[in-house]
DNA sequence: TCATAGTTTAGAATTATTCTAAATTGAGTT
DNA sequence: AACTCAATTTAGAATAATTCTAAACTATGA
């Protein structure tokens, strides 16, 4: 029996939980095998619920729910805030801002070091700048 | 019986609300009245209600959710989007970014002449940009 | 005063997410 | 291979913010 791309693929993904100390269980190898095969990529718990599901994987939606958040907690995804209704992740971690097309619910990179934002004032006393997000909001026409 | 200052919030507040093509009901003029008296306020439905509440208005919170959404329509509000759980609305209308402390909610006004974005890239094609949100996120320490 | 379209409201419905407690499983022993 | 046990998964209930619905109310112009 040889091995085929799916394992190379799984197999992948165990070595990453591995080394963020994540037990490499049957749901998170096939969430991460799904969300880190391929670069850049943006999902919500239920997008990617429907990914794996349509894939024939069998993963609860709890689980989904708290496999992003454990994997955020690991540095491994990034949460995005652009829609008061739903939650992205989003797989680069790097320094980066994002277009968001918002009918569509569409999320696109723009790398970090294109975009500069300059005059951010200092914080009112007592408080220090943890982040700086940039979201640029288009439309299609 | 002399005009006391509440009455001239409340004609302030009718005539805006006219202006603005709003029928100014009594629920509509109380709201505006406590959203436009001072300046550049944040508010949740939630914390608007309380608000109004507070001050022995009796205004349901459904109308509140109604309302904010003809006041953002009318050109009024303008929606904040920070918080993946809540959806704030400014007061302040104009050309400007915001600090947002996370763990309380909080959210302060960077006038938009302070701010400069450069180097956005040109969208993807058919997309055109509708506006740059920053929002400098911040912490107590 | 009347008519009526616009507005408000209580409560039900919806949506995204989190919680709970029971069942299952990965991984290190024996 | 069987055993143990903490970590994980899961179905379904619970929560929270928001939206919907349909009936009651009200501002406004005739």
């Amino acid at each position: 029996m040889v091995k085929s791309a799916r394992d190379s693929v799984a197999d992948q993904a165990t070595l990453r939980l591995r080394q963020h100390g994540l037990r490499p269980t049957r749901q998170r190898v096939e969430l991460a095998g799904i969300l880190f095969r391929d670069c850049d990529r943006h999902v919500t718990a239920e997008s990617l619920h429907d990914e794996v599901s349509g894939a024939g994987v069998k993963v609860s939606l709890a689980t989904v729910y708290n496999t992003l958040h454990q994997f955020t907690e690991a540095g491994l995804l990034r949460q995005v805030i652009v829609d008061a209704s739903r939650c992205y992740f989003d797989t680069n971690t790097g320094n980066h801002q994002h277009f968001f097309v918002e009918k569509e619910g569409l999320l696109i990179d723009i790398p970090g070091e294109a975009i500069e934002v300059a005059g951010v004032p200092a914080p009112p006393d007592g408080l220090s700048v943890d982040r700086v997000d940039v979201v640029v909001r288009v439309r299609r026409g």
